[in-house]
This record gives structure tokens, C-alpha cells and sequence, in this order.
DNA sequence: CATATTTATGTTACCGTTACCAGTTAGCGA
DNA sequence: TCGCTAACTGGTAACGGTAACATAAATATG
């Protein structure tokens, strides 16, 4: 049943030495001891055990993606989209990818690099504060984090420019005439969001634009948080006529509360997202965002890790990529 | 820097065993040498090395899925899904998830379990006639097709009632008032589009429709293919009052099309998709489609491969899960 | 033709665990 | 007190490869 390198020694007269060489094509062999091997392989359906070569020259060719716990996790776009990116240059230098959901109450990230099931870990989301970042911070270990800033710069990390991102979103309304812009914020555990709020504050006050705090509204990164949001927003006696959302499924609530409650999107008032997922171009009136690279988050979070892995950074190394603001309809 | 149970147990003065005892919870170690060793492992921080104990249990705890090969793999929703499944039944038995993309030219699926990379594979999307498929029918290894159907029973298997699901779609067109329906087709590589089309030809002859030849037409997975045939449909001299499509994105394109030359859904044509996809109830009309139960599917064919692991199952295994159709806008 | 070099192959140790078998000690009933 | 069992601990051999060094044969060099 199973066939080990010293079955194809032992059938072909040869120490497993030999077998190995032909295998990795490393060292030289007499060709016709090469074909000799090579025949017996073939014949007998040989595949090197690849726990046993990974525990001999300690790399495993795989790189670990911890994500998010949540149940449906692919369904989240913007996982979706940073996962293949890492996918696709993890493939190009020949390394697999794993799959490593949180576990409840473990939070010691670094325990797969050290248990050797991953030669380096990228991180999607995590949450500020989390108690595995602070035992993973300032290790020479290879791992980036995703989705994720530190002003600190303890971590390796890849993110958006998120201040900038608002930036561009409240002074695209205030050039299409909007000076009552409201802001429903997502969860302030993470550092994106934290930053488009900044970033949002930050350009009111640079256009001389007042900043109603009934009009800046915090709940989390989900359709019907915001929804609820746009609710108090439009019960409120003054209204903004411009609402920026922290992210895009929060803007497709938003329309979706203005629109039941009788108003229309973008004569009404204009409605902004963040993102730029797949939805965006899709729903009506399609949104007007500020697009995030997320694809490229992943790609070069994991050539990063990479690199770090090739020793060719040893300190601690971050990224900022740019954002870009998609017009459509909504705002 | 690294620590082994080597290192452990020369630290407590007691042999390695004894460590690997008190790690693994088998056996009996004494009370107070328990503590002794828990102290030390805790104090050198030590994890061990899971690529060993691998090797010497000969299991990974890990499921391959083989993914197609396309770059932005995870944006398919189908496969988002399917892959959440999976995800969702590996963690709940405390396994992970390894990806494995499509090699060019290499179609040995079984390599992965018989060199131990990992312990079953789940494999989405196969092609029909992919050389791997053959060589992999038959053989007592753990691994399951999602998204295939195979006739002969030579593999082991998990899809939906796709001919089923195209029956009801033409049933309730039918219901509707439509007896005039084209059907814009998928790949005819893959079996659950065969399937559709199937399904489709039998439920109009059922209902002693006509079946115009030249309102079938065959595409493929795409927006834009959609959008192309449903453009020849609209070219044509006779037209339809339904079109049926092979899945929602299809749908989308042919909508668009429709669109774009100035006809309404579904007041001058009703249009029906397939799947269910997360953008079904976003878009504008929101799509009447039958849907599938994507992510039961990964669950459910990530379970027979751990029941074929277990040896609960020996002989070639399939399921075969319900369609639903989900009544929206468009038809 | 003797020596240096390359080619071809083998030997041994090791990677870090667990499985298996064996030995020692303590406790207890007769 | 003896013998027996149960609790505890250890030694050694796997698991299936590769690295590093050693050696023999073939070829090159002067």
C-alpha cells in the first residue's frame, strides 16, 4: 500500500540516498541508476511523505491566514478579496495556503510558527487590543497584518490610507455642494475604522464645514446597524444632506432606510460608502465609494511575510496603499 | 531559541516520555511531576513541534480543498460559500483548512493524501473529463466532489438537484403565463450545467411547451455571456416572453441586456437565474432564482470525507441536496 | 603513469515526536 | 512477609525523509 523511499532503495539496489537525488534532482547520478529509479517510482506509484521531508529541512511551504471566527466568513468581500491576493502569491512561490480561524480564548498566533505548521502568517482584521497581537509584537517572527494600523509601529503591517480615504469622501460631497455631512461609524475595535472617523473629522474641520455630533453615529460594519443609524439620523430635526458610511454594506442600509422611509438617494441626500465591493456597482442607485486595493492588501501583506521569511527585511516593516474614489450614483 | 521535549525533559530530570505524557493527557504521571513539568513548559515556552507528531501519528488534521485555478477565486461567490461550509464542519472536528489551487498540468489529485499533506480533500468544480478525476474514481481515499454529478456512481460526490431546479424554474414560468422560454446555458464542462439544461428540455416537453432551438443557447459562466446571447435573442425574428438562465450571474447579464435595448424586467420579459448568489436580491429587479444550499453543500461534503476518514463509510457515497425556489422580481 | 579531481554512491546521524515494551516502586490483601 | 496489581517512569525503535561526510570508481592532468 504504502511506498517509501527505502521500497524504491531496496527494488532498485540503490542506498535511499540515491533515490533521494533522483527525486530532488540535487548532487549527480549515473543516468542509467537515474532511470532505473525514475522507472521504479513510476511503477510503483511513489510519493515522498511530505511531513517527513518537512520535519528533515524544517519549512512546510505553507503560509497561515488567520481569519476572522465568524461563520460565513468568505461571504465578507472584502475577506474574500484580501484571500486571494494572498492565495495568488502564495501560489507563485510554490507555498499552499492554510486556513487558521480563531480558536475562543487563544489568542497565541505565534504558537503555528513555532509549532512549525506555517513558515509565516498573515493576519486579516484583527481587533485592537487582542491580547495575541501583544505577544506576536516585536518578534522576529514572519507574519503582517491585514486591515490593521499601529502609530506605534510595533507590527508589521499592510493597510489602506484610511484618513485620506474620508478625506477624499467629505471633500467629494462638499465640492458637490453638500455642507451638512452626517457619519455612521463601524466598530471603533478596529483601526480602519477608528481612521475614516479621524479622517472624516479631520476634513470638516479643514473646509470650515460644522461638525453636528447628532449626525455622527457609531455602530458596527453591518447592513442593519446602519439602517438603525439612518433611522435616528432622519428622525432628528435637523438633517444632513450628505451621509458618508464607514463601509459599503453600511451604505447599502443607509439607502435602504432612506429609501423606506419615502426619500430618494442621491436627490434627497447623497450617500457615500467605503470599499468598493463587488455590491457597489450593482445595487440602485449603484454607490459612489472610496475604493480600497484589497486585493493588493493580500498580495503584499504576503510578500511581505515572504520577505521577511528570505530575510530580507529584519525590522519591523509597514505599508500604506492608496485609495481611490469611485464616482457612480448614490452621492 | 527553540525548544524541544528534549529540552523539557532534561529540565525536570525526567525522560521525554514522561513529557509527552503530561502534553497528551495519556497515561499516568504522577501528580507533583505533572506540576514539575507544566511549570517548565510554561516557563521555556514551549510548543511542540506539530510537523513531528505528524509524522509519527501519520495524520495531519488538516482538509485539502482543491480550488480552480482562476485568480480571484474567492470573488465567485458559489465557491465563497461552498468553501465557508467547509470551513465551518473542519473547525467544529478541529481540523484546518488547506488550499490547494489547481496545478497546471497536474492532475494528481491523490498525491496530496498519499504524501500526507493532508488527511481528505474536498475538490470544487471539477471539470467533467479532467484526467485527475480518473484517476482518483474508484480508490478507498477520502475525498469528496462537490458540484459534480456523475452518473455512474464512480466517485463520491455531494451537488444539488440541478435538473430538479430547472424543472421548477420552467414550472413556475409556466405557472406565470409563459410558455414562449429560452434558456441561455453554462459550460457544458460542468455537470450541473448539463444537468440545467437537462432539466430545462424535459420540464418544457413535461408541459408540452415548445422548445424553439433557436432561443437555447449556449454560453458560459459570466455577466457577459449572458449578455451577449441574450442579445441574439433579442436579434431574433420570434422572441420569447421568459428567458431561464444557467445561474444569477448569467441572469444579471441578460437583464442588462435587456435593459440596454430598452425593455423592462419583467414586464416585457420575465428572466429567472440559478444559485442564489448574494447580489440575487441587491440587484434591480431583484432575481426570482432557484436556489442552491451552497454552503450545506461544503458542509456536507466536508462530513463524508471525515465519515470516509472514520471508516464509516467503505463503498462509493453520494448526496444529492434540494433546490428552492426563491420568488422575487424579475419573472 | 602517478596523482589530482570529479562523479557516483553509501553510511551515519538527525529532524522531534509517539508507540511499544519493560522495569521499578508502592500499596494492599492473604 | 509474600505476592500481585496498579501507578509511574524510562529506553529504544520507529515515522520517512535529508544533510554531511566518507569512500570508491572514473576521468582528467601534467
Amino acid at each position: 500500500m504504502k511506498v517509501t523511499l527505502e521500497d524504491i532503495a531496496e527494488k532498485t539496489n540503490v542506498s535511499k540516498m540515491t533515490v533521494s537525488r533522483v527525486i530532488n534532482e540535487t548532487g549527480n547520478v549515473a543516468e542509467e541508476t537515474r532511470k532505473k529509479i525514475e522507472k521504479a517510482i513510476e511503477e510503483m506509484d511513489y510519493q515522498p511523505n511530505q511531513v517527513a521531508r518537512n520535519l528533515s529541512v524544517k519549512k512546510t511551504y505553507t503560509i497561515g491566514v488567520i481569519i476572522p471566527k465568524e461563520e460565513k466568513i468568505f461571504l465578507d468581500n472584502y475577506i474574500a478579496q484580501v484571500l486571494s491576493g494572498v492565495n495568488e502569491v502564495g501560489k507563485k512561490n510554490g507555498y499552499k495556503i492554510l486556513l487558521l480561524p480563531i480558536e475562543e480564548e487563544n489568542f497565541n498566533y505565534a504558537k503555528y510558527i513555532k509549532n512549525k505548521t506555517v513558515d509565516g502568517l498573515v493576519l486579516i482584521k484583527m481587533e485592537k487590543g487582542d491580547q495575541g497581537l501583544e505577544k506576536i509584537a516585536n518578534t522576529p517572527l514572519p507574519y503582517v497584518l491585514v486591515n490593521f494600523r499601529d502609530t506605534k509601529d510595533r507590527f508589521n503591517y499592510v493597510d489602506t490610507n484610511n484618513i485620506e480615504g474620508a478625506k477624499k469622501g467629505v471633500e467629494y460631497l462638499y465640492q458637490k455642494g453638500h455642507s451638512k455631512i452626517g457619519f455612521i461609524a463601524g466598530e471603533m475595535s478596529e483601526t480602519n475604522s477608528i481612521d475614516r472617523l479621524t479622517g472624516f473629522k479631520e476634513a470638516m474641520q479643514e473646509n470650515d464645514l460644522e461638525l453636528n455630533d447628532n449626525w455622527v453615529l457609531h455602530g458596527h460594519f453591518s447592513q442593519k446597524s446602519a439602517y438603525n443609524a439612518m433611522g435616528k439620523i432622519l428622525d432628528g430635526e435637523e438633517r444632513p444632506t450628505a451621509i458618508f458610511c464607514s463601509d459599503d454594506y453600511m451604505a447599502i442600509g443607509a439607502i435602504e432606510r432612506i429609501k423606506d422611509e419615502g426619500y430618494s438617494v442621491p436627490e434627497d441626500f447623497a450617500v457615500m460608502g467605503f470599499d468598493n465591493i463587488e455590491l457597489a456597482e450593482y445595487v440602485t442607485p449603484s454607490l459612489t465609494t472610496i475604493a480600497q486595493p484589497m486585493h493588493e492588501l493580500g498580495k503584499e501583506a504576503t510578500q511581505l511575510v515572504f520577505d521577511i521569511i528570505n530575510d530580507k527585511k529584519n525590522i519591523i516593516t509597514n505599508k500604506i496603499l492608496p485609495v481611490e474614489l469611485i464616482e457612480r450614483e448614490s452621492a
